[in-house]
DNA sequence: TATTGTTATACTCTATAACTATA
DNA sequence: TATAGTTATAGAGTATAACAATA
């Protein structure tokens, strides 16, 4: 490493050029942004990340196959047998060998699994959270409607 | 396990409820569709993800801490000491102790990195790619200042 | 004492491939 | 042969704390 003398510009902003109008940046912030609140929230109930999405999705399609649920939420099937596991330790998760495919698994809420998401699920979601984060009513609801085409939700006709 | 018979539900679409209108739900998909591209362009170069990023920066604002450049990209302290690291050792960023604080460290690109940046910097910025992502011009430019307001980037004023 | 950056450790999410059991 | 899920391993990002050098 050299030694040199400079200015001191500790005081001025660092600038970001184009970035400022990369989607890929800026969802990466936005991201940040949001899972601080979101990882606080589950941690506080002793979840991991994913853990309570998933609780979620199986509590409104019981019966279905852990790799359906794993592929609309973008989980790996791996990272999703551990999920489950997980889940199922906990008491949340029940899992069945229907008869028709004994490879598979369908997934549903246990009583206390159902008990935990009705609980806890205003926590998680956050619509009341975010008024205040910068955005007003109006652009919200721009701001998911835009997401959800983004994503390809939107078309789901 | 439990065993049972059920109807086949494969073909009906998995129902997800309110967590359509959850930020950190499609803030989380809407990353990983965006970083799927991202990652492999940067896989190409032998960057891992947040370098080519880091190199920019760097590149606009040269002779800065390197503690500055982290904390505005959102890069804790240990991981960017590696990060640095890993780009000094690609010959892309040189590191000077200034004698006014001989703590701190400031980076700036040698010419190898600003080359290795220009040249590639258009595949980085990728407002092309989006265009056909699902959002037309005027879509994409509400996306991206609301994204901006939502992150607090749009009141630095 | 406080700050800048480094080192070390651990945990989570992800990716991959090899494996099983069923089909 | 193909599919559903599992197991095992490794990589990458992040978080934390302890540390060295300097202020």
């Amino acid at each position: 490493m050299n030694e040199s003398s400079h200015y001191d510009f500790t005081d001025m902003p660092i600038e970001l050029g184009e970035l400022t109008g990369s989607l890929g940046f800026l969802l990466r912030l936005a991201q940040v942004k949001v899972f601080q609140s979101f990882y606080d929230t589950q941690a506080a109930l002793g979840l991991k990340p994913g853990e309570f999405t998933v609780l979620w999705v199986i509590g409104l399609n019981p019966d279905r196959r852990q790799g359906e649920i794993a592929q609309i939420l973008n989980i790996k099937p791996a990272h999703m047998t551990k999920l489950v596991q997980r889940m199922f330790e906990a008491g949340f998760v029940s899992r069945e060998i229907p008869r028709e495919d004994r490879r598979s698994v369908r997934l549903s809420l246990t009583d206390a699994g159902r008990q935990f998401v009705d609980r806890h699920k205003a926590d998680f979601l956050e619509f009341h959270r975010f008024e205040r984060a910068g955005l007003d009513d109006r652009e919200f609801g721009q701001f998911v409607t835009l997401l959800q085409n983004f994503i390809g939700m939107g078309e789901a006709k």
